[in-house]
DNA sequence: ACATGTTTGTAAGAAATATTACATATGGTC
DNA sequence: GACCATATGTAATATTTCTTACAAACATGT
């Protein structure tokens, strides 16, 4: 048996008995309100017996209710996909176990839906708007999120002037917090156990009267109330290695978005820029950038 | 105390404890998959103590966080929550037009299963095996691939020593390429605008017996034949901006893999690098060892 | 009607989840 | 620095939720 709830649902509806059918049927037809029951109150409701939910779920493959609700939790669902098969065969092989991998696959997936649904906030809205009108943007990200900071930066510079990484190279931040607050933005990527830095650079920057805005995970719990927008990003995949991979798409809508905002205007730039890198060979030479060779080495 | 489960969540940031604040602030961040939580699973996540969870609900007016969860049943309404039911609500909206974001949505994940795939192929172990042995592991990219490079190389860097992010701010790359090549091994990372600096740095290291790895998108098509594994990562989403994104995706699975080769062994070097990043960042959270005249919060 | 296998319910027990009482820690105040 | 009030954790306890064992009901074929 396999596949997502919602098809294994439908497809016990055949054979199944009146009871496990009756389960079957209510579950569809709230299966949004599903995570809210019990067995017993589930029981109750299509009155079955209590004993009869779990052998219910048993049957379709799951080790209880509880277990369905949880795979609820992930179920991506059933819907016809461009790469429906091919995803599938991930999925069934996740529940087999086989590959431990393939079961992050669908929490990444639902971060991404996460990220979509945020590019369709007020708060997005705004910062876009930001990032493509305010005269100096600053990005910054400590250790691992540092690089996703270095991804928004290289990108936007294609489309305007004025982008910077900001890092502790220089000991402080006054490259940004002695600057002109009105002409000025921060975008800080964070993530959980990371620096104390990222905090205090947002009090600075927010006494400062400096917009900030925190792209960071479900952990963090300064954000509110210092940043003028928090995008929480879901970073737990049930790897060992927790990843904020999903911060890279993150930041590419934002890209998209600035582009979409300053139209036609930005190809000119984009057209210098692809002139100039192909003029240095692929140098790279970012004007804004101070390329930050010295922190990453271990040596 | 009334209002939504939101409304009451927010309004006791405020005013509530350390504790209850991380509590609040978590199940914002994450209220469509509270319902699946549990006090206990829950407490653990935030890493406060169950009864903290239970007292937490009730000083904000429910009577337990099961009333909590039967409370957001009612707010939730009819809105999706469930991931396929959101997915759906994306790809409707993309359908219809509204929303020209989403329609990349599939793409995205699309290229992210792509990604999957490529984790369970031959190259990949081999890749996997060679950034856990070899003694001096190289990652570089140009452009916009640069921050790519630079997540990998933070990440690897806390399992283990001797990962460089490689650039050309010396002018050449004899950091590697005048290295012992048994003892090296190089990754790029290169997309569209290619840089022939990618493709001249491959070059000179195949010349020079090291082993590369190219990650790259559908268009580049100098890799085979130079690299010894080409990983192909889908970059064409419809956006005006095109993304590679999931390079990110694609450096943390790798980093997972490595995680894994190494095993236990790692643990302590994790542990010594996260001091070391408290010792001259500060913790927001967790604590770490507390150093002499340490202490993190300023509030 | 009877035998057989399947389905379902009952009730007891096992596991999980949540609460309570109390101890310890923390932060502020004098 | 000692005190208080508040906040948090620990461990025992209560409660809810789920499972198991078994018996009753039901359908089906003879």
């Amino acid at each position: 048996m396999s596949g997502s709830v919602r098809e294994r649902l439908l497809a016990c509806l055949e054979t199944a008995s009146k009871a496990d059918r009756t389960i079957a049927n209510f579950m569809l037809s709230q299966l949004s309100s599903v995570p809210f029951e019990t067995a017993a109150s589930l029981a109750t409701k299509v009155e079955v017996s209590e004993p009869t939910v779990g052998r219910f779920c048993r049957s379709i493959g799951y080790k209880s209710f509880k277990d369905l609700k949880e795979h609820l939790k992930q179920d991506i669902g059933d819907k016809p996909w461009l790469v429906s098969d091919r995803l599938r065969d991930l999925r069934d092989r996740a529940k087999a176990g086989e590959d431990h991998l393939a079961a992050g696959l669908e929490l990444e997936i639902s971060a991404l839906v996460a990220i979509y649904e945020l590019a369709r906030t007020e708060e997005w809205a705004r910062l876009v708007k930001r990032l493509a009108t305010t005269p100096n943007v600053y990005a910054t990200g400590f250790q691992t999120e540092r690089g996703m900071a270095q991804i928004l930066v290289n990108q936007l510079q294609y489309l305007r002037d004025g982008v910077r990484l900001l890092d502790l190279a220089g000991g402080n931040f006054a490259e940004l917090l002695a600057s002109d607050a009105s002409q000025s933005c921060l975008v800080i990527f964070e993530a959980r156990r990371y620096s104390r830095l990222a905090r205090e650079l947002a009090i600075e920057a927010k006494e400062a009267g400096i917009p900030v805005t925190l792209v960071t995970d479900p952990f963090c719990d300064w954000g509110r109330g210092l940043a003028d927008e928090v995008f929480v990003v879901p970073t737990e995949f049930n790897q060992f290695w927790e990843s904020t991979a999903q911060m890279a798409s993150l930041a590419n809508l934002l890209v998209n978005g600035v582009f979409l905002e300053l139209g036609p205007k930005v190809e000119a730039r984009m057209e210098t820029i692809t002139r100039l890198y192909s003029r240095f060979n692929g140098y790279v030479g970012e004007p804004a950038i101070r390329t930050p060779k010295s922190e990453n080495e271990t040596t």
